[in-house]
DNA sequence: TAAACCAACCTGTATATACAGCCGAGATCC
DNA sequence: GGATCTCGGCTGTATATACAGGTTGGTTTA
């Protein structure tokens, strides 16, 4: 029939309202049978269209009492985390891993510490890699990886294949936990960034679990000058 | 019944299988028909719980082909950006707003840059205001606000009042917009959040629509060493 | 042999129906 | 007057059914 599903011109319909004002955060929609009523539409299809619109967290709903505007718009914004190799090649620019350093280590406390408690004295594959865009260095990223979960780590070839990538080949990805800072940068850190000691960097702390045990802990340093996050939330 | 509504038992059921390796990444999975005979569910309880699997990134469908296990687990991870009042309130801590300004007065181009064209040379609202969370300063926010928006933003009382939830009074929120950098603090917000100059500050630009026109634009500064950003992502 | 066709299977949408359980308000009972 | 009960309206879930339209692969046709 139409371009758009039924439940897709529902939704439309709510957040229009929405928009103009019309129904202010915190007032009462219509009840499902109302949509019926008014619309012409199923109860199953108003139902759909409401239960899509609580999940991006527009309306909220009570059983018994009815749906309302949700009073914030969402708990939280989302921003993307995302892959920096990906990101660098859909700008169109040229992406190139530089492996600084592959073994086997036993990692420093506050590491170990993402890792289960009988972990700590083990050893893990440790590795370091710089991210360049179009040669200009963009992450370094430094990785633990718990070799239960990833027992080739070491034989991959980081330049073809980020540590990320083959994670994900090995293990179904269960859980991903993010921590993002500003710092300063550390000596090791600035020349490999080719930025000034000292000088702001972001930093991503990223903690993956698969079958139910850590998978590998990353910290991913950024040169504040050349990196952002970005994100968009629209209603 | 059972605890869990079946079509969440047949999301779990899909997932446990990604968890444990048996359907990997880009591997099909059953048929809506087919777990209808697998799992004697109906095909719209089936459909239910694979299309919310879609939604959130662990499945991918293709009609007149099938369901497949989503090559990577979510095109980015989200991370959480929130209302820094309501955050340190939930901790227990103790938050106070302190305005340090609030005129009208004409943007700088950068800022400019973020409302309209017509709106390069208007004056708008423009408040800095210091967030304290147990009387230390952690957040500096300095924001500019559309006049036609809010226009009665500088009679509120910022002591009781933040500026989003202000905002999100009057004009329903429609989009917002945010980038994330790591930046040296200048001296005057060095001096505001008690940092030593040039000491690394994580630097959230928001900028929020309303009814079609850019609404305000704010600059969320917080020291290095106070602030994080964190999310959570499960499968 | 190559193009056209068709049947089987898949997802996507839409509906009618049914029953459980939550909630508020008014009626009832003590 | 205050506690309790019940009823109507709401959301939440589950099913059977129906049809549209995409995709694939095998069969038929020119």
């Amino acid at each position: 029939m139409s371009a758009q599903p039924l439940y897709e011109q529902v939704k439309t319909y709510v957040t229009d309202r929405i928009r103009s004002g019309a129904w202010r955060p915190g007032a009462r929609v219509l009840s499902e049978h109302e949509f019926v009523r008014e619309l012409g539409v199923s109860r199953m299809t108003a139902n759909r269209a409401l239960r899509e619109l609580v999940a991006v967290g527009v309306l909220s709903r009570v059983a018994g009492r009815g749906t309302f505007v949700a009073d914030l718009p969402a708990a939280g914004q989302p921003l993307e985390i995302r892959n920096v190799a990906a990101d660098i090649r859909a700008r169109g620019h040229a992406h190139r891993a530089c492996p600084v350093r592959t073994e086997t280590a036993v990692p420093p406390l506050d590491v170990a510490d993402h890792f289960l408690d009988d972990k700590r004295a083990a050893r893990l594959f440790h590795s370091v890699i710089v991210h360049f865009d179009n040669e200009m260095p963009l992450e370094v990223e430094d990785r633990w990886v718990n070799p239960e979960i990833a027992p080739d780590y070491l034989s991959v070839d980081f330049a073809q294949v980020t540590p990320h990538e083959h994670l994900m080949q090995v293990a179904p990805l269960e859980r991903v936990e993010h921590v993002v800072r500003a710092v300063s940068a550390q000596a090791e850190i600035a020349r490999l960034l080719d930025v000034p000691e000292g000088s702001p960097v972001l930093l991503i702390e990223r903690t993956t679990w698969s079958r139910g045990q850590p998978a590998s802990f990353a910290r991913l340093h950024h040169a504040g000058s050349r990196f952002e996050l970005r994100g968009v939330y629209d209603v």
